[in-house]
DNA sequence: GCCCGTGTTACTAC
DNA sequence: TGTAGTAACACGGG
C-alpha cells in the first residue's frame, strides 16, 4: 500500500491521536521490524515522553521524541501500515504498539521489508535521510526538469528514491498515463512541454490521493483497472498493456500512451 | 510447488 | 561515473 500519499494518511494519523500525551508502553511484538535499536532501548527512551509533531519526506516518516533530541523515523515498506484504535483488537501483523491512555497505535507490517528506528540525534538523522531527493508534492516544475536531464528511463527516475522522494511503482504508472507518455521513454528524451506535462499530472495524483488518505480505487483511475485480468484504459476503452519496465511490473494504455 | 508483489539495498557487469 | 539487471529480505495470495 505505502507511497507517498498513504504515508500522509499515517502521519495524519498520528498527528491527531500521538502528539503530546505520554507514551504509557511499548511493546514490541516481533523485533524483526527493529532497525539498530533493541525493543529495551525502544521502550526505555520513549516511556513517559511524548510524540512532537511528525513530519514526512517522500515514504519516511519521522517522528521527533519530545525535548529530544532523539527521533522515531518509521517506513512501511510494502505492506506496512499505522494504525489507530483501542487495546483489543490486535491484528496478526501488528509489529510495535505504541500505548497512551485513550488507545494505541500499531505499526502494523506484513512483510517486514522495512521497519522502525530510534535515531539518537540529527546527525544520525541527516545521515539517514542524505541520499533521498525532494519530495514528490514539494518539487518545483523548474527543478522537476532538471531532475530529467538524465540517460536513465522515465520511469525509473520517477521512482528512484534517491531523484525524487514518495513515489511508488503503481504512482508512476497512474501519472505516466495521465500524461499520455510510453513508461519506456528515456528521461532525457522529454521536451519541455512533455517534462511540464508529468509535473502536472504528479501533483494532481498526489493531491487528489493525500485527500484520500491514500490512492484512491476509482474506475476511472489506472491503478483502478490494473488487478483486474482483462482491463481497459479507462479513458479510451482499448485493452491495456503489461510489460516490465525498470524490472517492475508496469501497466500502461497502448493507445493513449503511444511512444 | 510455481509465480507475483504498492520497497529498498547490495552486488555484478557493461 | 552512470546505468541496468538480479537476488535478497519475509509473507501471503492466486
Amino acid at each position: 500500500m505505502p507511497e507517498l500519499p498513504d504515508v500522509e494518511g499515517f502521519r495524519r494519523t498520528l498527528a491527531e491521536h500521538g502528539v503530546g500525551k505520554p507514551i504509557t508502553g511499548v511493546t514490541t511484538l516481533d523485533a524483526g521490524v527493529l532497525r539498530g535499536v533493541s525493543a529495551r532501548k525502544l521502550r526505555e527512551v520513549l516511556r513517559g515522553r511524548r510524540f512532537g509533531e511528525p513530519r514526512r519526506l517522500g515514504k519516511w516518516l519521522i517522528v521527533p521524541v519530545d525535548g529530544g533530541p532523539e527521533t522515531v523515523v518509521l517506513h512501511f515498506g510494502m505492506t506496512g501500515s499505522l494504525e489507530w484504535s483501542g487495546p483489543d483488537d490486535r491484528q496478526r501483523h501488528d509489529r510495535v504498539i505504541f500505548a497512551f491512555d485513550d488507545g494505541e497505535l500499531r505499526y502494523r507490517d506484513m512483510r517486514k521489508l522495512q521497519g522502525l528506528r530510534l535515531l539518537v540525534d540529527d546527525a544520525e538523522l541527516h545521515r539517514l535521510l542524505a541520499g533521498t531527493g525532494p519530495d514528490a508534492l514539494e518539487v518545483s516544475q523548474e527543478r522537476f526538469r532538471e531532475l530529467l536531464g538524465r540517460r536513465r528511463g522515465l520511469k525509473q527516475l520517477l521512482t528512484d528514491q534517491a531523484v525524487l522522494a514518495g513515489l511508488g511503482n503503481l504512482l508512476a504508472d497512474e501519472i505516466l498515463w495521465r500524461a499520455r507518455i510510453d513508461p519506456h521513454v528515456r528521461a532525457a528524451d522529454l521536451d519541455r512541454g512533455a517534462a511540464d506535462r508529468v509535473h502536472r499530472e504528479m501533483r494532481r495524483v498526489l493531491r487528489e490521493a493525500v485527500k484520500a488518505g491514500r490512492v484512491p480505487p476509482r474506475k476511472t483511475w489506472l491503478t483502478g483497472r490494473r488487478d483486474e485480468p482483462s482491463g481497459s484504459c479507462p479513458r479510451c476503452g482499448c485493452a491495456l498493456a503489461r510489460g516490465r519496465v525498470g524490472g517492475r511490473g508496469t501497466v500502461w494504455c497502448p493507445r493513449c500512451q503511444a511512444g
